[in-house]
DNA sequence: GCACAGGTAGATT
DNA sequence: AATCTACCTGTG
């Protein structure tokens, strides 16, 4: 059950502590907490805690981890081969004022790499619900029906538990509605092996595709899967915040979600997610205006 | 009591 | 093709 002491984490990413929170704990994961200290957090099959000790990332794990596993885990779920200064760079902040102002609000700020059937899990539990509220829901559902980690506390289930088990007991999680989508989606999953595998393995368009045929998935929860859980940064969601950034700072108004992600495309480029994130995150900060 | 919350799908016009 | 509306539950 015990942790093992901070370790520094070699060549880790470099952002302070309020960008931590905010890729942690701002609504592309739903599975960290904060702490006194520190964050913890759980993803497949890992469960580790961070914290910024001056200016430098330190993790903690289970004692039965091994370090170098610990780290190898945390370089791909941050993606670390990634370069986000050179992408955030890249994005056209030098004309435009607004998404100046979120990246200077949040250096630093990455997309994780999430796994993808966990991230598929989270956001068809999100539709019309607070952050709070989604981590309460994953959290009840992996108390559940999870599988125990190394300090004793649970991972999200598996898509095939989740088909065995019924609508009512995912209703017993305060899902609501939402069961009945995540449980249509989990009896789909069973029907087609290896369907996930085929929508990482497929270009963006074809990839989202196949998430807007199952049950409960549309155009934005398709768009954050693709996006925190599939690397493919040139997906845009689109929900209400972003729809009221683009309708009120970028004076959008009346725009179609069609024209406003063609317009994301045009204006963001390739890694239009990314700056999404952004702005998304300096609204909720009440940064930018929304 | 009631509007609203990181939506989607099916009905209606 | 564009605009309603029902769907659960918690929160302010």
């Amino acid at each position: 059950m015990a942790f093992t002491q901070w370790q520094t984490w070699p060549d880790g990413p470099k952002f302070n502590k309020r960008t931590l929170a905010e890729i942690l704990d701002g609504g592309q994961t739903f599975r960290w907490n904060e702490k006194t200290d520190f964050f913890e957090g759980r993803w497949g099959g890992n469960v580790l805690r961070l914290r910024i000790n001056k200016s430098s990332i330190e993790f903690a794990a289970p004692k039965e981890i091994e370090s170098a596993q610990a780290v190898e885990a945390l370089n791909h779920y941050l993606a670390t081969e990634s370069d986000f200064e050179a992408l955030t760079d890249a994005l056209p902040w030098r004309s435009d004022p607004i998404l100046k102002t979120a990246i200077e609000a949040f250096p630093g700020l990455r997309i994780l790499r999430q796994p993808l059937d966990e991230t598929l899990f989270c956001f068809l539990c999100s539709s019309t619900k607070q952050i709070p509220q989604i981590k309460a829901i994953c959290e009840a559902i992996a108390d559940d029906l999870g599988e125990t980690l190394a300090d004793g506390s649970k991972a999200l289930p598996s898509w095939r538990r989740i088909a065995e088990v019924g609508e009512t007991r995912l209703r017993a999680a305060k899902l609501g509605y939402r069961a009945k989508y995540i449980h249509q989606t989990a009896l789909f999953l069973a029907d087609h092996p290896n369907y996930l595998e085929k929508i990482e393995a497929s270009s963006t368009e074809d990839a989202r595709d196949l998430l807007m045929q199952l049950p409960g998935v549309g155009r934005k929860i398709a768009d954050c899967v693709l996006l925190f859980g599939a690397a493919r940064l040139e997906a845009f969601p689109i929900d209400t915040w972003v729809q009221k950034i683009l309708s009120r700072a970028y004076g959008l108004n009346d725009w179609k979600t069609g024209q406003l992600l063609e317009f994301a495309h045009a204006h963001f480029g390739t890694s239009a997610g990314l700056a999404q994130q952004y702005l998304f995150a300096a609204a909720r900060a009440g940064i930018i205006a929304k």
